[in-house]
RNA sequence: GCCGAAGUGGUGGAAUUGGUAGACACGCUGGACUCAAAAUCCAGUGCUAGCAAUAGUGUGCGGGUUCGAGUCCCGCCUUCGGUACCA
């Protein structure tokens, strides 16, 4: 018999299925194991190859824990809500739910064809309504609690209401955005209107002004990802910024405490100083500075308070509210201007520009505290209105930023810090002493930096202060395919929440998915819905995609659960993630926000621990190769301005003498399946071309006039013009997705498994390529041949010999040290090894390959559980025992020294491992490729590295 | 720009703690089997020179530490991910 996956497969996957061999139980008496995968968002481009990488790796993990004796929750699901449903309902008028439902039933099947050991009776989906229920319900709780600093943690809101009542809130310690203080009695003669303004300042859910992403053009709110270079990517209409009131999660309160948990975590340290950095904790000084002629101050926060005598002109960011309070009247009009042009400007391009700084003064003086000169007010994009307080203090002397500003706009720069005596110190280090700083003169930077804290504070200017660069996060959404936020807002615009029994709020049935007029979600157009409540009306936004994704782990520990987002046994139980694989793509977003809402779930006494992953794995992305022409601009009458080809190939001079100018690259073509029209270099020449163009490229927007394109010449006279190739992400849109059911059609699950596996490193990214999966199918026939000779089952009960366990041995302990490590590249190498050496042996022995079954299982869970059942086994191979490691069997006698002189390796010699080190030393000097290199010189030193090498040092 | 990661043969990659660079595969070359092909098996394969033994050289670039550096340190380059409304 031989090796045919075809046959095998669908037969194990059939029985699997029906015995529901991957069902999880919540009561056992095992040790329990939670292995996670970042659930996919299931686009209409199906599953690719990139999808699996990480879910093989876990699924190898779990099937491996499984087999060590753990009941391991190993679930799946769908992140269901999104964008590109919307988009797709927008274009088609197909209802989103129809789309995602559709889309999940491909991405199960895929699934399914692949063998992974879910354990499908949890599945979740964030779009369903018994799961986004509990979504809803969990925002309810943080609209109904506050940060209680003095108890470091949430609290409930009528504790805050009951201390209102008591003290106003003049002694409350919290995280808030109130700015003004009151009295207990003040408190109690508010309106209602004006107590829900108070309370929203406090709660952790609550509403403040947010910027979109405005398109008037469009009528429409627009995602990051949907501006490119200020216009909208569909139509390229002009984008701005627009202030909206939203929803905003008060993640900021948690700062510290993810900062500090961080500790807690077996992540890599990358990923931590990811999260660090991306909280951004800096300890400095609150300061206010007064403006000349006006009531108002500008509030800025600064590390760097010992430079404030060099502090020569205040920059705002350009939508800091005090603006157009301060503009003067001649620099209103270049102020408006200035405004309009940052508007359209994304943060990351506002961030990213140094070497062209943009900026506009605003007629206004502030005058520095210290030394009560006036110092100029402008605006500048480089100041951001979320980071800080949207304003600084300049101090072009002591920071790059400032000091092109200053340079380009004529401002004074005094130097306060002198770094002559720390050769090689940079701007950013905190070093030096202290000049023209009056008081500070002389002294070293750490020194006035506290000296100024101080300071500040006693002179009542200003107070020590904590900043982070985290921000709050906005949890608004003109959208429709998001969860429906359980608000209804009375004739005053006063919030009141849904109560728990009304949930879920479920999602209207719409026909036309364009968004309502003024940028309104499309739930505004319906207008039932929106008034279902007497006298109130329902919020329109929806939450972001990031709602659902911040708490589904938990969903699965008990996924059917009616009474509770899940049981306080289930969660008792299962605790926590052990294990978390998932792409680098969610290294901050995902991970803070659920770590956020786990810490919230914790104040609340409803889950166990304090941080919901204890092990996260990144893996990395599967990309495809991308294949461009570079547009090319000329100007030349005789020619169309636009042509295609690359700008490699282009001889400028040559052009010249033929009177056309080469005037730059535009952005590139893509072509897409050219692949097999390409030569070596990649050249693609006038003929493969117009092959290319009539098969494929006139499907894709190719353009076919070849007199469109800019031809070279090689030295044979054949035309043709170079295409790049680059690696890029796997997109329905960029006509690259590979589906892994092809792979699986043609080799069966097990070698995609493997080969997935075998292609490199879990967290590397690597392109896609079928190349080598060859080498894993030949392992595979080769591995069956070991129980079949030919047609024959051959195994034998004879005992295996030295040789034979050691190779067994050999494999067991590197496989298992492998898949600890999450090394499963180099698994799939131990197997080969493993199974070319036991073939050379011919080994047909049940006392080997056994064992080996069992070990090679959760990477092949198909032809091992067929040939386990040869084997005379009437359970599953996945609920055998792992095979033990015998380290006996690996016993070695001599050891394979190389010789080294200076370094280089000159011979190689076996020697007795009994042997002492001085004993090996005169041997190595005995070896005749030694004698070569070591005569007439000098043998300084003998290195012996036990086990390792030997290194003779010589000198000349 | 800022934060993080990666860069090793023609290709994917291995080298786990500073100790034989290129394991395991793909591809390629030659051979066996075959009427032929597929499959399978055997041998070779970093680069340069040489019939060969062998020598030199070699882990993105430039320096450094060390008996010894792919691995550690300093300075760059390129690519990828994130940069707060793609998921």
């Amino acid at each position: 018999m031989h090796y045919n996956p075809e046959n095998i497969e669908p037969k194990w996957r059939q029985h699997w299925s029906e015995i529901k061999l991957y069902k999880v139980d919540n009561k056992t008496s095992k040790p329990k194991y939670y292995v996670l995968d970042m659930f996919p968002y299931p686009s209409g481009a199906g599953l690719h190859v990139g999808h699996p990488l990480g879910y093989i790796a876990s699924d190898i993990f779990s099937r491996y824990k499984r087999l060590k004796g753990f009941n391991v929750l190993h679930p799946m699901g769908y992140d269901a809500f999104g964008l590109p449903a919307e988009q797709y309902a927008i274009q088609t008028g197909v209802h989103p739910s129809k789309s995602t439902d559709e889309n999940i039933s491909r991405y199960r099947s895929q699934l399914d064809n692949i063998g992974f050991s879910f354990d499908w009776d949890r599945e979740v989906k964030t779009s369903d309504p018994t799961y986004y229920k509990w979504t809803q319900w969990i925002f309810l709780q943080l609209y109904h609690h506050y940060y209680d600093l003095t108890q470091n943690k949430a609290v409930a809101i009528q504790d805050l209401i009951e201390e209102f009542e008591k003290n106003g809130n003049t002694l409350i310690q919290s995280a808030n955005s109130q700015e003004s203080v009151f009295s207990a009695t003040e408190w109690k003669n508010m309106s209602p209107k004006k107590k829900d303004d108070i309370l929203m300042n406090y709660r952790l859910a609550y509403r403040k002004t947010g910027y979109v992403n405005w398109c008037e053009a469009l009528g429409t709110v627009l995602a990051n990802d949907e501006v490119k270079d200020g216009l909208s990517e569909r139509g390229g209409y002009p984008v701005e910024k627009k202030a909206m009131m939203q929803w905003s999660l008060r993640i900021t309160a948690y700062a510290e405490r993810l900062l500090n948990d961080l500790d807690t975590l077996q992540w890599t340290d990358a990923l931590k100083s990811m999260q660090r950095n991306w909280i951004g904790r800096s300890e400095g000084a609150q300061l206010f500075f007064e403006i000349e002629g006006h009531d108002a101050k500008i509030e800025i926060f600064t590390t760097r308070p010992d430079t404030i005598f060099g502090a020569t002109y205040m920059v705002l960011a350009p939508e800091h509210d005090l603006v157009s309070a301060i503009t003067s009247a001649d620099q209103r009009d270049a102020v408006l201007h200035y405004v309009e042009y940052v508007s359209s400007r994304s943060d990351i391009d506002r961030m990213a520009e140094v070497k062209e700084v943009s900026g506009v003064f605003t007629g206004a003086y502030a005058i520095n505290p210290f030394t009560n000169k006036k110092i100029p007010v402008w605006l500048g994009e480089y100041v951001l209105k979320d980071y800080g307080t949207g304003a600084i203090m300049a101090v072009p002397s002591d920071d790059e930023r400032d000091q092109v500003f200053a340079t380009k706009f004529g401002l004074e720069i005094i130097d306060v810090v002198d770094k002559s005596e720390y050769p090689g110190a940079t701007l950013h280090d905190k070093t030096g002493k202290m000049i023209n700083s009056h008081f500070l003169n002389g002294m070293e930077v750490k020194d006035a930096i506290q000296l100024m804290n101080d300071k500040i504070q006693t002179m009542g200017i200003g107070a020590k202060k904590i900043n982070y660069k985290l921000r709050d996060a906005n949890y608004s959404r003109q959208r429709y395919w998001g969860e429906p936020f359980p608000i209804a807002y009375d004739k005053d615009e006063v919030a009141h929440a849904l109560s728990a029994d009304e949930l879920p709020l479920q999602l209207p049935d719409l026909e036309n998915f364009q968004p309502a007029s003024g940028g309104k979600s499309p739930l505004a157009r319906a207008q039932n819905w929106v008034h279902q409540i007497e006298g109130m009306e329902l919020e329109t936004d929806t939450m972001p995609g990031f709602a659902g994704s911040s708490w589904y782990f938990l969903r699965y520990m008990d996924a059917g659960n009616d009474h509770a987002f899940a049981s306080a046994e289930a969660i008792g139980y299962w605790q926590d993630v052990d294990l978390y694989v998932g792409g680098t793509e969610h290294a901050v977003g995902h991970l803070m926000y659920s770590r956020c809402w786990h810490k919230f779930l914790y104040d609340l006494g409803l889950v166990p621990t304090i941080e919901p992953f204890k092990k996260l794995i990144n893996q990395g992305m599967i990309t495809a190769y991308g294949y461009y022409a570079e547009y090319l601009k000329f100007g030349h009458e005789d020619r169309d301005a636009m042509m295609v080809g690359n700008s490699k190939d282009v001889n400028t001079d040559t052009l010249n003498d033929e009177g056309i100018n080469f005037t730059g690259v535009g952005s590139p073509m893509r072509l897409a399946y050219v692949y097999d029209y390409l030569d070596g270099q990649n050249r693609l020449t006038k003929e493969k071309f117009v092959e290319y163009h009539n098969a494929i490229g006139k499907n894709f927007n190719v353009i076919g006039d070849t007199s469109k394109y800019f031809w070279v010449k090689d030295d044979n006279g054949e035309e043709y013009f170079t295409v790049n190739v680059v690696q890029e992400k796997m997109s329905k849109s960029k006509h690259n997705v590979q589906n892994p059911d092809e792979v699986v059609s043609k080799y069966g699950a097990d070698c995609f498994r493997m080969y997935e596996m075998f292609l490199g490193p879990i967290e590397q990214s690597k392109p896609w390529d079928t190349k080598g999966i060859d080498g894993v199918n030949r392992f595979l026939r080769k591995y069956w041949s070991l129980f079949y000779s030919d047609k024959d089952w051959s195994i034998t009960d004879s005992t295996p010999s030295a040789e034979e366990n050691k190779i067994l041995h050999t494999t067991i302990r590197k496989v298992t040290e492998d898949i600890e490590r999450f090394s499963f590249n180099t698994c799939v190498s131990a197997f080969m090894m493993c199974v070319n050496e036991l073939k050379r042996l011919e080994c047909n022995k049940r006392k080997i390959l056994e064992p080996l079954n069992v070990l090679l299982a959760p990477f092949a869970p198909f032809i091992t559980e067929e040939l386990w059942q040869l084997l005379g086994h009437n359970t599953s191979v996945h609920l055998a025992t792992y095979p033990e490691f015998d380290a006996a069997f690996l016993i070695q006698d001599t050891v394979e020294y190389p010789v080294c002189v200076n370094g280089k390796k000159r011979d190689t010699v076996h020697i007795s491992s009994q042997l002492s080190q001085n004993e090996i030393q005169e041997l190595a000097l005995t070896m005749d490729n030694v004698k070569k290199y070591v005569e007439g010189k000098e043998v300084q030193k003998v290195i012996v590295v036990p086990g390792r090498m030997i290194n003779l040092v010589v000198k000349e």
